[in-house]
DNA sequence: CAGAAGTGGGACAAGAACGTCCCGCTTCAG
DNA sequence: CTGAAGCGGGACGTTCTTGTCCCACTTCTG
């Protein structure tokens, strides 16, 4: 039982850099092949098979993966519950999602054209974000005219747009961005 | 010279039941087959390669339907020039825009994965939105801190997550689109 | 250093979609 | 009514991708 299942250093090593490399690949290439996700990893196309008996499994694992990175972003900013100014909090927590770019908008892609079972039954689930707006709702300390799964989804698009868009410098996304989100959850 | 080109009019009227199938079709499966149209348009497979010689041509005569629909919309309500109130102009066109619905979805899936040609070149281009910011923030009569393209990319995404959202009826769908438009456009 | 674990590359079968072609039938237009 | 235009459907060849298998080679690990 002492888990014999380890595998060697260097296949532990491939493992990550082809889900890394996939990662790459797939954001500005949806349709990428097993054969080009091969290549981009510099790594045999068989091996990659070793590794993922499928593309399903592939696509789980980065998944897995971008759900652990943005996951920890979220719970970082979330987790300590209503206290603060949740308006400066979804600020924060937009712009930092938004940060993680290249990984992000490949998760927008595939949740736009696969409607796969991860996307929706891992995505939304995992998301913690919708219950944060329900509970600062509650609380009444955010505005509550908007219904919170369309302020979820809103601050979604928000960040697939701010990780897409280019511009000037990184302080100007953080001052753009910022003040998008600001405007956005204050009632007019 | 006098256009021998005019097809039968039940070619003409296939011609339209594609593109209107097509359109359909694609909506929700991005990725459907050109048998899959076929079947959908109530034709066989071998006419839609007459009326359309491949795929792209069919993706080309949807993209052109879609513009000139949306294009109606959006001139209505921006070639009157920035004489009106543009945040109201744009909740307008919001609104309107996320009321093309399917069709409009299917247009942003497309112009997500298929980084198309027509969806970069044509769409971007044919969108007068970028514009009439520019020329409302020129005016004066928009908030002018946040960047034209950063602003119209954030309407356009609006738009998708509008037509796409349930909403509890159409009146709740015009408040709430209206109330996140207007907080938009409003400076904090 | 020896053997096990992992790798690369190529060959292969299966399946999907594309686009082409043809032939006999239906429908329009004059 | 009749010829031309259009249609359906099926058969094809092609290309691409997936997933499997094998075998000789390299790299870890103890």
């Amino acid at each position: 039982m002492t888990a014999q299942n380890r595998l060697r250093r260097d296949a532990e090593r491939n493992h990550e850099t082809i889900v890394t490399a996939a990662i790459a690949v797939l954001a500005d290439a949806p349709e990428a092949t097993m054969a080009d996700i091969a290549a981009a990893s510099g790594i045999g196309r068989s091996t990659l098979y070793r590794h993922f008996p499928d593309r399903q499994s592939l696509i789980a694992a980065i998944y897995a993966r971008v759900f652990a990175e943005a996951g920890e972003i979220v719970r970082a900013r979330l987790d300590a519950g209503v206290t603060g100014d949740p308006i400066e909090v979804l600020v924060d927590l937009v712009i930092s999602l938004a940060g993680l770019g290249d990984r992000y908008r490949f998760l927008v892609n595939h949740e736009e054209h696969l409607h796969a079972k991860e996307a929706n039954d891992g995505w939304r689930r995992r998301m913690p974000l919708r219950s944060y707006i329900d509970r600062a709702q509650a609380a009444g300390t955010l505005r509550d005219d908007l219904p919170a799964d369309w302020l979820s989804l809103v601050l979604g698009r928000l960040i697939a747009a701010a990780a897409r868009h280019e511009f000037a410098d990184a302080q100007a996304r953080r001052a753009s961005v910022g003040a998008t989100v600001r405007s956005l959850l204050t009632p007019a």
